[in-house]
DNA sequence: ACTTTTATTGAATTTTAATTCAACGAATTG
DNA sequence: CAATTCGTTGAATTAAAATTCAATAAAAGT
């Protein structure tokens, strides 16, 4: 089995090292020579492991939208408290675990322009805001959430944790923010 | 002088096209040939008005560079109600002036990954943070905004209002926000 | 009306980067 | 230790899109 392993181990590397190109410079400034270089491997040789670029680019998207985007929700706990662990241990990832922190980065872009359409349908499908809608709603009921539209604030939310995230992404150096601001914008 | 007058509409016809093209799909998925047919004229012709693709992008960029991104301060009004009235202008004008509008998103877009490195480097140049971490500090000294590191504040301010923009430009039929839920994100 | 300049087109050319391929070395199998 | 399969390379091919160009039409100047 130690073939096998070996290919699918490769894989993987390909993938980790195409979605840290892809999300320091972008899909099409980063060519499969440069992916190709940086694993490294022969440019022809990835052509073994994946179909075409937009393949590649494909598998990741689907690895993100199963990946761990939505810690599973505890009806004991507020969705206040909720929300601010959950970024807590999104922007902690950025310094442990930068593979988890470019896949939330790079869903985002994908969303957004700049990448294949196909991969944006994609990406679009595995939707973020939904369970937070009912978060949100839940903690307008308690009083400890601002009135609003609910959906609108959710999408927000999230379009400012994208925004802080890429901002991060950017430069490393900057200052992991207090997931409390953030979480301020839903606060009555 | 007529001929100059025209050419000149012509140059900024063809801007604010590329403009509106390069926010719904993003630079590389803009083809010269699809401003051309936008505008419309043929793809030749769009070579006498720009260099190429690249000093197209640049022309925009500096126009961005420029424009109205920051309204004069006025010490008499608190930190606060200035951020609130600078954001609620910039969401109307998603409606009343898509350009102003497409042009914030583009400049955020140009900033981060997915264009050519030298658009990135120029628009980095023009800084929107500086000025307002002096309003934030301002605000902390007035007990109005929250403690905390007022540079990271105010790049996650921009950061959030860049994402939140972008959000609206993908969805035109997303409603608008309350200024207010973002600039809570400062408030003490 | 005639000449010169500018605008315009669409096809030809060039460039760039993805993709394919023929050849070779290494590992696996019988 | 053959025979076969798999991994690997780098050069050749192809495809897509930017850019150039020769030719023509329209406008401006004389």
């Amino acid at each position: 089995m130690t073939r096998k392993e070996q290919k699918e181990e490769r894989r993987q590397a390909i993938l980790m090292t195409a979605l840290t190109l892809f999300v320091e410079r972008g899909y099409y400034d980063t060519k499969i020579a440069d992916i190709a270089a940086a694993v490294p491997m022969s440019t022809g040789l990835l052509f073994h492991y994946f179909e075409s670029k937009e393949d590649l680019l494909l598998e990741l998207v689907k690895m993100g939208t199963q990946g761990p985007g939505s810690v599973a929700y505890d009806d004991k706990i507020p969705p206040d408290v909720y929300l601010t662990k959950f970024l807590d241990s999104i922007f902690s990832f950025a310094k442990e675990q930068p593979w988890v922190f470019n896949m939330f980065v790079f869903m985002g872009l994908v969303r957004r322009v700049g990448m294949p359409e196909e991969a944006r349908r994609l990406a679009l499908s595995a939707d973020a805001v939904t369970p937070t809608v009912k978060l949100i709603k839940k903690g307008q009921k308690d009083g400890i959430f601002r009135k609003g539209n609910a959906d609108t604030m959710a999408r927000c939310f999230w379009a400012s944790v994208q925004g802080i995230m890429e901002e991060m992404s950017a430069d490393k150096e900057m200052k992991t923010p207090d997931p409390e601001w953030i979480v301020s914008m839903l606060r009555a």
